[in-house]
DNA sequence: TCAATAACTTACCAAAAAGTAGGGCTCAAA
DNA sequence: TTTGAGCCCTACTTTTTGGTAAGTTATTGA
C-alpha cells in the first residue's frame, strides 16, 4: 500500500485515477487539451448537461491538484481563461487514447464520428 | 450528442469512460493485463479491501462488456480463471500510460515505486 | 433603467455507487 | 465430521456524487 499525503493507494494505477476520476474532469481537461484556452463559459457550452456547480467545483479540484491554471483577465469585470499546466498537458496521450479509443469503438458499432466535427452538441 | 445502446454521450471520451468507470474496474484490468490469468481469489487477494460483492459485480460488469472473459475449468467443484479479451487488450496502453504517470508522480514525491514489485500489499 | 452576460456560490435534495454482513454450494484435508 | 478454501449471491445501509434552483457582483448594451 502507497502513503501519500494522508490518503492511501493500492497501486499506481490508483493514485493517477485519484486525479481525474469525476464526471467532468476529463472532459474538460481533453477539451482545454484540444482548444488551449477557453473561459468559463465557453467550458460549460460545451458540457452539454453539465450544471454551474459541478462545473466550478471539478474546475477547481482541477486547479488544486495542478492539473490546469487560469489567467485572470480582469478583475472588474470578473474574466478568467483556463488552461493545462505542465502537469495536465502531461496526460495529453491519455486524452488522444481515450478518444481514438471511443472513436474506434463507435465506427465498430456503425457510428462514424470524425474527430474534429463540432463537438458536444 | 452520440447516441448508442439507448445511452447518450457527449464524445467518444465519454463512451470509453463508460466501459472502465468504477472503482476496481482499472485495477482488475491493469492486474489481468500483468498477470496474464487469474482466479477469483488471486485478484481478490491482490484488490485489498475489495468486497466479495464489489468484486463478483464489477467482474460481472466487465464480462457483460468483453473486456474481460473467462474459463471454467471446472464445475464441481467450481473454478475459474479470468483473463483479458481481444477487446480488454486494446486498452493496454491505458494500464501502461496510468501506471507509468502514477510512478513518475510518486518519484516526484518522493516515493520509489518500483514497476515488478509485489503490487497491492 | 432594464435585461443580459460572465463567473461564480450556496443550501438542499436525489440518485448512484460502494460497503456490511450475512448466506449458499462443493470438495478436500484434518 | 468439522473446517476451510474457492466462487459466488442477496438484502440492507451508508457514503459519495451529482443535480436543482436560487442568489451574487459587475458591466455592457438596448
Amino acid at each position: 500500500m502507497i502513503k501519500l499525503n494522508d490518503r492511501t493507494y493500492t497501486c499506481p494505477i490508483d493514485v493517477t485515477l485519484g486525479f481525474i476520476a469525476g464526471k467532468w474532469k476529463l472532459l474538460i481537461l481533453s477539451h482545454l487539451h484540444r482548444f488551449n484556452k477557453k473561459s468559463y463559459v465557453e467550458i460549460r457550452n460545451n458540457l452539454p448537461g453539465v450544471s454551474e456547480k459541478m462545473l466550478s467545483q471539478q474546475l477547481k479540484e482541477l486547479e488544486r491538484d495542478n492539473l490546469i491554471e487560469k489567467t485572470v483577465l480582469s478583475l472588474k469585470p470578473y474574466r478568467v481563461e483556463y488552461f493545462l499546466s505542465d502537469e495536465g498537458k502531461s496526460l495529453a496521450p491519455l486524452y488522444e487514447f481515450l478518444s481514438e479509443w471511443g472513436i474506434n469503438y463507435l465506427k465498430a458499432n456503425g457510428i462514424n464520428y470524425l474527430k474534429d466535427q463540432q463537438l458536444y452538441k
